[in-house]
RNA sequence: GUGGCUUUAGCUCAGUCGGCAGAGCAUCGGGUUGUGGUCCCGAGGGUCGUGGGUUCGAGCCCCACAAGCCACCCCA
């Protein structure tokens, strides 16, 4: 037996129906923030991530699905979408175009982890990149975008959090601050963090270790040491918030795993979600083009949305509301091709109809019922019943006031 | 990459001391003329996750592997 490769899974219905829900929901919103949709390759170059994403982050270092394509070259499916819009965002000159650019993608990504709660091998993403400014506004708009897109979704009691992480100016100003006080106390930390401190010192910001917290609460704050013009973008952010009335926590160890994020960082978690609690990221990226050799600035913000764990909390509260409307019981066999006219044109007005092979009343009224249809229309030799299935009510019909009925309904 | 738990019919699960593979639900058929859901009868559906081992005999005991779930790690 083949059977899906792990961390993979099929999308089957009813579940289907819950998926179009929240990306409906999703390209609503987008288009009346006029965010226009992209959509680039599933696999990419491998220098892409490596330089884009980072060489050291987890991601890159051991998560990829990189593979020799036929003449040598090396491919990598994407495991993240931003790197991937930036290189096209470069490729195509889209600096000469007018204004802002914002872009927004649906699609699979890729990453070879271990799965488990919330966590795939092949998972779907929900992402939007505005790209062209550095505007704090821009940073705004966009968190007021994701709030809308999640709440109409049908998620609630989310908290959303944000930080800055600095810029290339001052972050290393502050890594080293960071790394001269772990010398100190680091041999009384948990393993993990010991290696961080080597590795990726702001990581140990982020351990969830309960022992450490005291230690943790000691060490310097990213916010302290930002300099004067990443000070004023943030409190112009959080000002711009405030304003459009979005509550958000300042969780100055909020630290994020992609090398390519500069001052706004922002993350929104829910409850129910396990340990992956995280349904969205995002943040600003101001010298992501640059490190991807690109001659031009592309200063940009964006974030992504996890589908799979946004529908996983939202998956009851919509449950099959699109029912069948009717279904169309032959009873006569020669009857048949009337009841397929019958059919195409109700269906040519959208709605969902059933048509069922000839047969027995009693087998048919049997398949309507499991069919979870609302009517059954009854085609005898020589007239036409209606039959609700919830109450068993039945009136006689002419042909076309069937056919009426059931074409006005959804014009 | 590490750890814990799990794996028997499509689904949910029983299976005693090692001795013929089971139930409920679902599916399909029947209960005679043109009426579904409830009810009654019947049928199909299994390499007991895979591969080894112990034994006269393994769903059950032992070993390895795989998959699933959860957690670590990391992230969306």
């Amino acid at each position: 037996m083949i059977r899906a490769v792990k961390g993979t899974r099929d999308i089957l219905p009813p579940a289907s129906a819950v998926w179009n829900h929240v990306e409906s929901v999703a390209r609503r919103i987008f288009r009346a923030y006029n965010y226009h949709e992209i959509r680039t390759p599933i696999f990419e170059e491998t220098a892409l991530f490596t330089r884009g994403v980072g060489e050291e982050t987890d991601i890159v270092s051991k998560e990829m699905y990189t593979f020799e394509d036929r003449d040598g070259g090396s491919l990598t499916l994407r495991p993240e979408n931003t790197a991937p819009v930036i290189r096209s965002y470069i490729e195509h000159r889209m600096d000469q175009l007018p204004g802002l650019q914002k872009l927004y993608y649906i699609g699979p990504m890729f990453r070879r982890e271990r799965p488990q709660k919330g966590r795939y091998r092949q998972f779907f993403q929900i992402g939007a990149e505005a790209i062209g400014s550095e505007s704090p506004a821009v940073d705004a708009e966009a968190i007021e975008m994701v709030v809308e897109i999640l709440t109409a979704s049908g998620l609630d009691g989310f908290g959303l959090l944000i930080n800055s992480v600095g810029c290339p100016e001052c972050r290393p100003v502050f890594i080293a601050a960071l790394r001269e006080r772990l010398k100190d106390v680091a041999s009384t930390m948990c393993r993990d963090c010991q290696r961080r401190v080597e590795t990726n010192p702001l990581r140990v910001l982020d351990c969830k270790v309960p022992e450490d917290q005291p230690i943790i609460e000691t060490l310097p704050s990213i916010l302290d040491y930002l300099n004067e013009s990443c000070k004023v973008h943030f409190e112009a952010v959080k000002r711009y918030l405030d304003e459009r009335n979005i509550s958000y926590t300042v969780k100055p160890r909020l630290v994020r795993g992609l090398d390519y994020y500069t001052r706004t960082t922002f993350e929104i978690v829910h409850g129910s979600l396990g340990a992956q609690n995280s349904v969205l990221g995002g943040g600003r990226y101001d010298g992501l083009a640059e490190s991807l050799g690109s001659k031009v600035r592309a200063p940009g913000i964006g974030f992504s949305i996890g589908e799979d764990r946004l529908v996983m909390t939202v998956e009851e509260k919509h449950a099959a509301v699109d029912r069948l409307s009717l279904f169309i019981a032959p009873i006569d066999e020669s009857k048949f091709s009337d009841c397929a006219l019958m059919a195409r044109e109700i269906r040519r007005s959208g709605t969902r109809v059933e048509l069922a092979a000839p047969g027995k009343l009693k087998k048919l009224l049997e398949q309507a019922n499991k069919a979870g249809a609302v009517d059954a229309m009854l085609v005898f030799d020589d007239h036409y019943e209606l039959k609700n299935m919830e109450t068993g009510e039945q009136q006689t019909l002419t042909r076309q006031e069937l056919v009426d009925k059931f074409t006005c309904k959804k014009l």
